[in-house]
DNA sequence: TAGTGGTCTAGACCACTAG
DNA sequence: TAGTGGTCTAGACCACTAG
């Protein structure tokens, strides 16, 4: 398996970074430098360019050139959604409660709300053999029109007037702890149960917040994956 | 802020998929029959190509064209290192053991070692203001000559005489747990403290296992953080 | 104004898949 | 053998950064 021209490239420049032979934090050569150095058109080089901007090597801004960055060879792809890291199979999804809201001021905070338009709150258990395993718990902006009816309340599909056809972008904090006495009963479980915390921000492709998301998994029923990539 | 067209091509094919107008499991039209399609020439197609290939909506076979995937809106980027998730900082790192040891029936099967070599057991406590919040424990298959000395035992170094250049892969699965008696009197905690544990297979860019790391935290400390791309 | 990265065209040759 | 994606060349025009 012979390797193409433009891989051999990413891989010397790679090199070259780790042995700080390229030095972090200044600039790479320029295109045209990097063709007159392997000899090829400025196209090969960029294909090379955009291995490294992907692994995060090197990062492009306009009009001057590329900078490199720290080498940070940990770079984990994880695929996550909320049903999505149960142990035990099948788990069903069972709608608690949806409710618009007045949201509290912490939330609006979280929210990123400077006016008083209203939220949708989604509450949602999952079971496993009838026992609850996880609870999920969504706070949305209200927007006219947003569908409230069982059968459309999911995601994406609940931000498609918003955002049709660009990608919702979100931000996901895990961490563990011991149930505080409400998220135990939920599960009809002793206080102190351990229980893994999904936190996942939702965000318009501009930026703007669109949601938020905490769920909570009973721990033992709970593990999530990664895979590293490139 | 004009998008460009390849990126236009990109959000159309995309939404033609979250649609099904193009159909899940099918193939999608050739290049040569998009280039036809969105009159402009093969390179720009491929560039949108590549984006729709990134984020898991089509799968590329030479020969034969583009498959189409199940949409998976869920990708995040997790940059993990053994002490990038502390909640609390300056975090010390203190080697504990270096030993050369004969590696147990277990520890072959998670190693995939079908020959009787010998294995690199590191342990290693994170300490903050000297409480031990993680604890680190690292298996790798031993080559001759790798480095044993403290100042060489850090990741990804002490790889490199096998990877030189290339990318270590690795996979990576998050849970937690009651910290059973053992891991307790590490951290000097009750058993039962809740733990976060993040193991890891490290393997050379072919797919081979050179090692897995175990890594406890005490829950309170630790909270790992990711987010979703393109 | 000279240089940089961002985008796009037009065309070539290759290995691979499938009839 | 005709068609597909994979790679690469050669060249163009653009907006942007900085002296």
């Amino acid at each position: 398996m012979k390797q193409s021209i433009f891989a051999m490239i990413a891989d010397d420049i790679k090199q070259q970074i780790l042995d700080q032979k390229i030095k972090v934090g200044g600039m790479m050569p320029s295109e045209n430098a990097l063709c007159a150095t392997y000899n090829v058109t400025r196209t090969t080089i960029r294909r090379a360019m955009a291995l490294l901007i992907k692994e995060n090597y090197i990062t492009p801004i306009t009009g001057k050139g590329y900078t490199v960055n720290e080498p940070s060879l940990n770079n984990f792809l994880l695929q996550f959604d909320e049903h999505s890291g149960f142990t035990c199979s099948p788990i069903e999804s069972q709608l608690i409660k949806v409710d618009i809201i007045n949201p509290t001021p912490e939330q609006m905070v979280k929210l990123h709300m400077w006016e008083n338009k209203r939220v949708v709150n989604i509450k949602r258990m999952y079971l496993y053999e009838e026992k609850p395993v996880g609870f999920d718990d969504k706070y949305i902006i209200y927007y006219t029109g947003m569908p409230l009816i069982e059968t459309e309340i999911h995601y994406p599909s609940i931000f498609s007037k918003n955002t049709s056809g660009k990608d919702l972008r979100g931000e996901l904090s895990i961490s563990a702890q011991n149930a505080n006495a409400y998220i135990a009963s939920l599960f009809t479980e002793h206080s102190g149960v351990p229980v893994t915390v999904v936190e996942q921000i939702i965000k318009d492709p501009e930026g703007s917040v669109l949601g938020y998301a905490q769920t909570y998994y009973l721990a033992e029923y709970f593990e999530i994956e990664a895979k590293s990539f490139s």
